[in-house]
DNA sequence: AACTAATTGTCTTTTTTTTAGACAATAAAA
DNA sequence: TTTTATTGTCTAAAAAAAAGACAATTAGTT
């Protein structure tokens, strides 16, 4: 299990992410709390070295979590009040983590971890048949949930996904992001579906198809047949350039 | 002149503000200089202090710059790659500047004012007639530059206000936060040309009359004559709720 | 093999929104 | 009184969005 050295990361800066997934008509966000203590629920999240970008950091932050990589991300938001303090079981399981935590230094890591965190908001869409959440990393346990039942969370992390869908729903269409979320391929009933799960509200199914298919991004392949007795869908895929 | 100490701020953080203005056709920036050294231009920013939230922050900088207070903030993005480290003039004025500064804490100074910066990006929208830019504070020199006529800034300044001028258009009707830009009473003559400014291209005058009063957030005041051989037009107030 | 149920793919029609065109109503100068 | 320049509004045309309609399939049922 890593450790965290502080000495070698920003004070006062964290990163939380908000990680989309799609699965069973539904959207999801994984989520994680510690193993130990009461486990209180949170977004995953890190810090920035000071070597390295805050984007690349939450890069590392992604790919720490569900051990993907080239992963679509997205900055929406800064957050951190003065009164965002960290909580005191939240700060023992940060110390038992830190290794530079030395009884010498007492007072100096007391001072980092305690101290107000602001917080950059990040969200992520993956395809969620593709992660494995590396469960135990960092001493947290992972786990997709709905968006429809997300659990009191640590801080002010449910604002913070809030937030993070809001962007999300902002840039969907407009941003041609939508098929990060979807298989490579796909009819276009699942892309209605993810977007009606996003957006909370039906879509007409013949609008639907054609501003999809207007949009000209689809590449038509073979018909699904699954079995169902009707007129088999075609799949498609997203065509990049 | 107020000094900086850096015990009070937070590390690696600073905020940089595009502060718009509208005048003479034109959207402005409000830019600054530091009196000493080559003078490079930079948007106004500052810090963050270890007690205060990010948009107090934000707002503290806008008044000590400008003198006003409940001004249009918004935030719009972090900026801040492993590359963004503090160049050797800005240094020289921020060391001058510290009073915390002294001989034997030269290196602790020196590594706070070198180190790189993550900088939250805000922009304001403010009535320039109301605005006094305050000269001096913080040895720097402040003057109002037409979008169209921004000089090479220091740091990835002029990316950020790329930035900002971005989210200005995404915000501006959908948010309705154009009037900050105007004084109390106007025309709609003038909202459209703040509109072209903004957009940086032009609007039918009969539909965006329409539009524009079909907001009903407008109330029509008495005609405003202003000696020119033509029918005058209504002054209009923006109506809060 | 014919019939039925459950969609899908694609049109056409209707409605709404946006854009363009037209013109009377000023205000002040000639 | 006539002319010039621009404003406030209306109507017409064009484009986009929403709703409606229906043939084409797929596979189960009779």
């Amino acid at each position: 299990m890593e450790k965290i050295d502080i000495g070698k990361f920003i004070a006062h800066l964290s990163i939380d992410c908000v990680i989309f997934g799609y699965k069973d008509k539904e959207l999801k966000v994984l989520i994680s709390k510690f193993k130990f203590g009461k486990g209180t629920w949170m977004l995953p999240g890190g810090h920035v070295l000071k070597t390295e970008g805050i984007d690349k950091a939450a890069s590392r932050v992604l790919k720490d979590r569900t051990g993907l990589e080239n992963i679509y991300l997205e900055q929406f938001r800064v957050f951190g009040d003065e009164n965002r303090i960290v909580n005191s079981e939240h700060k023992a399981i940060m110390k038992a983590d830190l290794i530079a935590y030395d009884e010498r230094f007492d007072e100096e890591v007391t001072e980092w971890i305690t101290s107000r965190f602001i917080s950059v908001g990040y969200y992520a869409l993956v395809d969620i048949h593709k992660v494995n959440p590396k469960n135990g990393f960092f001493d947290e346990y992972l786990e997709w949930r709905s968006i429809n039942d997300i659990p009191q969370m640590n801080y002010d992390h449910n604002e913070i996904l809030t937030y993070g869908l809001e962007a999300l729903r902002q840039n969907l269409d407009r941003k041609l992001i939508g098929f990060n979320l979807l298989p490579e391929t796909f009819t276009i009933k699942e892309i209605q579906e993810l977007y009606e799960a996003v957006y909370d509200r039906p879509f007409a199914r013949n609008n639907f198809q054609k501003k999809i298919l207007d949009l000209n991004v689809l590449e038509r392949l073979e018909k699904k047949f699954t079995g169902a007795q009707n007129k088999a869908p075609y799949l498609y895929r997203f065509i990049r350039n």
